[in-house]
DNA sequence: TTCTCACATCGTCAACTAACGAATTATAGC
DNA sequence: GCTATAATTCGTTAGTTGACGATGTGAGAA
């Protein structure tokens, strides 16, 4: 139950799953999930941790840089079969369409120059 | 995104998750489910009313009794997902089963006799 | 070692939520 | 109509959540 609530908990926020879902197309740099959402670091940094937390995504550190990607075939089946449920219900939104689009144009700059943009540079 | 996140939302709570999981061995009054959970009837009929506004369940009043039931065929293939979802992660849950068995004496009772209980009568 | 920078943690505040009891509404029975 | 009762709505309160900025931490660069 708990680990239940854990993913139903952190699937009730629209900036958590659009972070979610952000990933449905490969791995992310924390700080690339920082430039799609617009949000404070902190802020996006303890949503990646909620979701992490809940087993919906799995997270690697390579020299100063979090990546984050969909949780794989080890993660708990109550997870898997919520990111499947989820990818189906919202891959037509509008709002996660948008996502994606403004995606391609961050994965296409290296990560030094997405993070100068939010750093104020 | 907005049905998605009242899905979420609406199962994101343990006491909405018994109330639903509750229904899956067919519908119940609104005194039932008071009586299971063992809460105040205003706080439950909140929940109740959570549950529907998510599309989880459907509901159907037949003189002073509501009656609940989870969402069918007609309902949003998301909310229908969502069910199977859930009563699939969770069947083999402690509390829920706690909750099954209590429910087997519940639906023994008359209607009267089990809104009496928490009545104070 | 020292600096820089990506990220995490902490403290704070406003907004939201779950719980309750009291009051209200709606329906059955007299 | 009047009473009893099932359920909803309303108001209050305590606890939770999401947002931010400030501070701390750890890794690469100088």
């Amino acid at each position: 139950m708990k680990s239940f609530l854990a993913i139903t908990r952190a699937l009730s926020d629209e900036t958590r799953v659009r972070a979610l879902l952000a990933l449905r197309q490969g791995e992310l740099c924390l700080c690339q999930i920082i430039s799609l959402l617009g949000m404070a670091p902190s802020t996006v940094s303890k949503h990646m941790d909620l979701l992490y937390q809940a087993g919906l995504v799995e997270r690697r550190k390579q020299g100063k840089w979090h990546y984050f990607r969909l949780a794989g075939r080890e993660a708990p089946a109550a997870a898997q079969k919520a990111i499947r449920w989820a990818l189906d219900a919202l891959a037509k939104e509008p709002l996660v369409k948008a996502d994606t689009r403004q995606l391609c144009c961050i994965r296409k700059k290296n990560l030094e120059e997405v993070s100068a943009c939010y750093r104020g540079n």
